[in-house]
DNA sequence: AATCATATTCAAACCGCTTTGGAAGCCTTA
DNA sequence: TAAGGCTTCCAAAGCGGTTTGAATATGATT
């Protein structure tokens, strides 16, 4: 059942059965009502390829996920992210179009999603420093929304960021209170922007009170549990050992909890961890208490926010872009205490 | 540029140009080279939604992900398998579709796909014990491929899926070989097909042997870290307490593990675990020595299988759907070992 | 009653490609 | 030399909607 055939069913013009359904004055009500029951009752529904191409609209946005061909890892919060952003695209009819692309590749990908016109804006995912693909899809005119912020980049763009410097000084701070001095960070890989943000927190937690940051109690590994594990493992082998952690994703904070045992500490006694928790819903950090103090930030929600704004900026581009950073809540666990008594 | 332009430009038709870009034998070699050289260096790029509009294909796959809107969670080896997927879809020139659905909509959600034909074909996840989506996709002619099996189903359907009955079967049998007799299955919910066949090979094990199933040794839970260990701490809770776990995701395994530290016993020495290993690329099984005992198959491979296996399928369509059964490896890590002895 | 504004409807063009059904040109073949 | 067969190209008709520009009907105004 197409447009042609409910509209000679009605006796009317496509025109008229067009303008009836999708709401235009220009149309008596009466007949609006006709050609709408009809609509239903045939169960009519207007094929997406002829309204594309007629419009010029794709109703849809991209979402591109570069993977390091060296590495091979999937993000595990891309699961949470495009949950939200999901939930945004079909309240508003759009399709949500997942792009899988070798991290070499993401230029031509941009570049052939915009000539093809199959997307009308992207979300671009995991940004580095000064990242590239800003000033790409500035020049070639694509919208998009940045899941996170790209240092250094010279032109306004739009995104959606968790506070992720504030996050970890508060973070340290917390732990300075409770007079840890040694305090070891487990990061993310540091060309990631979010991971030079959260180390700068924690550096500038540390020089506020007169310290100095100590290299060896800072790594920024691929953020998975055996990472963790290793990380946590070989500063727990140092004299003096770290009293405290700040680990940058729960994933991680499993493996430096099992090197934590494996050492025959006890969490939140001997040793304190502080985690970003990205209230992931297949990995929640306890249900009524915390087990893992922590600054939590929903990613989910996160991926609701740059959904809707992306489809903002399609709807009317502005000069100037918005932007949302989001700030992460300290919320307390049972991973941390004061620091033990060095005696 | 588009194709009008670019045939005005070469002083062709559109219609020989089309055919010279898409390999059409009705035309001179030479007129082909002229206009793949000018189509190359004006950089066209046939745009999608026209092709889209004129061959009745979309040229794209969905993938529905059902949310339970009770407890809302993502599962986590979709990153995985959709990478998987994306690498099928992205060589074979597929885009892949993400709908995120409450679970309640599924049906409108497919029949909408069909008659807005937006998709050429959908891959099925998570499929329940006789699930209503086979009948439903089979009724309204859309091709799709099941990752996983959904028992009861009526008619043949394609499906990929991990020989999970078996899978369990041998685990069993390997801890029941280590002298286990009280062993603990932590189960993911037990109306998602893939857990019911786990239980079945579970307890076929233990027939096998003349042993009969400990219902108080048995959970089937959501699952998530935190329910790996409250199901693996309730069980060692009781006396005389499980020897060994057989534990469904790599992911309530870590909370299993911290079960098991918490009441001060080691795994691998004092209590066996093995687990099912999806093999996500976030959550590796340690690198050289893995550190749980596992029955191992990469959901990543599943989804690359059944993404091809999808494109056959809409490409020709057989009376006789494929089927792939993967048997999962069994490999041997630093988490079991024999049951102590009870002395 | 003629004029004009307004409300309602429609025919046809258009979006950018594919594909059908010729047609022209050139060789063969009888 | 006429007929038939290839090769190569093209005009035009889709695909299924939206949108422009015009036509018709209705009611109000003078």
């Amino acid at each position: 059942m197409n447009l042609k055939d409910l509209s000679q069913h009605l006796g009317l013009s496509p025109t008229t059965v067009s303008r009836a359904l999708n709401g235009y004055p220009e149309v008596n009500e009466a007949t609006r009502e006709k050609v709408m029951a009809a609509a239903k009752r045939h169960n009519y529904k207007p094929n997406t390829r002829a309204i594309r191409l007629a419009t010029g609209r794709a109703m849809a946005v991209g979402h591109v996920i570069p993977i390091e061909t060296r590495h091979e890892i999937v993000n595990p919060i891309f699961a949470d992210f495009i949950a939200g952003a999901g939930e945004t695209y079909a309240r508003a009819g759009y399709d949500l179009i997942l792009s899988i692309v070798p991290d070499g590749d993401e230029a031509r990908a941009y570049r052939e999603m915009k000539s093809r016109g199959n997307v009308d804006g992207v979300i671009v995912h995991s940004p580095r420093h000064d990242d590239f693909r800003i000033g790409l899809l500035h020049d070639i005119a694509m919208p998009f929304v940045v899941h996170g912020r790209a240092t250094g980049a010279a032109l306004p763009y739009a995104w959606v960021d968790v506070n992720n410097r504030r996050a970890f000084h508060r973070a340290t701070d917390f732990l300075l209170d409770l007079g840890h001095r040694r305090i070891g960070l487990i990061n993310g890989l540091e060309f990631m922007d979010f991971a030079i943000r959260r180390r700068a927190g924690f550096v500038q937690a540390l020089t506020a009170r007169g310290m100095t940051e100590t290299p060896a109690l800072m790594r920024a590994v691929e953020m998975t549990e055996a990472n963790g594990y290793i990380a946590a493992r070989d500063m727990l082998a140092q004299t003096p050992a770290p009293t405290a952690f700040l680990v940058s994703s729960m994933i991680m904070a499993l493996g430096t909890r099992r090197a934590i045992e494996e050492h025959g500490l006890i969490m939140g006694r001997d040793i304190s961890v502080i985690i970003h928790d990205d209230d992931l819903s297949y990995m929640q950090n306890g249900a009524d208490v915390p087990i893992f103090t922590a600054t939590r930030s929903s990613v989910r929600a996160a991926g609701r926010l740059a959904a809707s704004m992306l489809l903002d900026t399609i709807a009317n581009p502005t000069p100037t872009p918005a932007t949302h950073l989001l700030e992460a809540e300290l919320i307390i666990g049972q991973s941390t205490g004061p620091a033990p008594n060095r005696s």
